[in-house]
DNA sequence: TGCTATTGGTTGCCTGTGCAACGATTGAGG
DNA sequence: CCTCAATCGTTGCACAGGCAACCAATAGCA
């Protein structure tokens, strides 16, 4: 009782509402997002979406180890390699060996690269921007707090095997 | 002044903090949640995402054509097409004609595919559940209200190319 | 009735990426 | 010093999925 009309034919009242399902509509709204991102780097600068975070990752941080791209797992490290070595080729990218541990390598931005980053970056934030301009700045708070909440649980229940992990 | 130290070194401060864009973020978030829920329909079930929401739409509508798998060209033509064709192999899923117009095709559920539908649809429920089990009613309401805004204008802003559209 | 445009769905091709195995280097322990 | 385990990064393999060309069926229009 309380459910509406009892049986109509077959269907035994619906158990998930695909429109109403929270990863569902996390991933249609993280697609449409990449979609108007990838508008610009990909379009306009023939960047991949991985390649796009080592530009921006390079840009922030000005040195970096491939390791160092893929924090929590969010990025392969295979990705991270093929993503580097096509910056590389374009010279976007130079590597230098770390000579106190020569497993891995320094990565940093050529100047052709920086040109990019400093070109990019502003209207990767307007978009940003722009999908933002339907909120309040208490909403944006809101959201930024949701987002990190439901994240941090995510990453709880999310298999661990993403390489090591805690400590 | 009130951006911390001045100029470190070289880099121009940082235009973009990765951890802080907003497309950035819900992509990780997405992922994460995507990895949660794929322990339960892949691992033990062996559907893949479109596999995955094909039965739910039809557990859902019980009688669909592979069209309305994409309302909005969240998948692709040619990725329904392919698990549709998968399910039917596997005896989850039945096509009947539709005598009205032999373009397309009714989509069914066959009673293991229903079977198997509700047994994973309430473990995704759950999943749900646990991810959003950090969060207040209140909280859940925000952030539903938050991804509708967010939806409809990333929905402005993406590429309209995906099929025809308004009208 | 014929002719063209549109739509539902399939398939070949190509790219991107996860996985696992590998080589190189380092660190720990006897 | 030597050996074994762990770590950074690369690469071959396989598969998923986007794109575009295509087929079949329908609709619009003369």
């Amino acid at each position: 009782m309380a459910t509406g009309s009892a049986a109509k034919k077959r269907p035994p009242d619906p158990l998930v509402v695909l429109e109403a399902f929270l990863p569902y509509r996390l991933n249609v709204l993280a697609g449409l997002t990449s979609s108007a991102l990838a508008q610009i780097y990909a379009e306009r600068y023939g960047l991949s979406i991985p390649a796009w975070r080592v530009i921006v990752t390079l840009g922030q941080y000005e040195l970096r180890t491939a390791r160092d791209m893929a924090p929590d797992g969010v990025m392969h490290k295979s990705t991270v390699s093929r993503a580097v070595s096509a910056l590389e080729k374009r010279g976007l990218v130079v590597r230098r060996p770390n000579l106190d541990d020569r497993r891995e390598e320094w990565l940093a931005l050529t100047p052709r690269g920086r040109e990019i980053y400093e070109a990019v970056a502003p209207e990767a934030l307007a978009v940003e921007e722009r999908l933002l301009s339907v909120l309040t700045s208490d909403e944006r708070r809101a959201l930024s707090s949701l987002i990190e909440k439901l994240t941090r649980q995510a990453r709880l229940l999310a298999p661990r095997d993403l390489e090591e992990g805690d400590a």
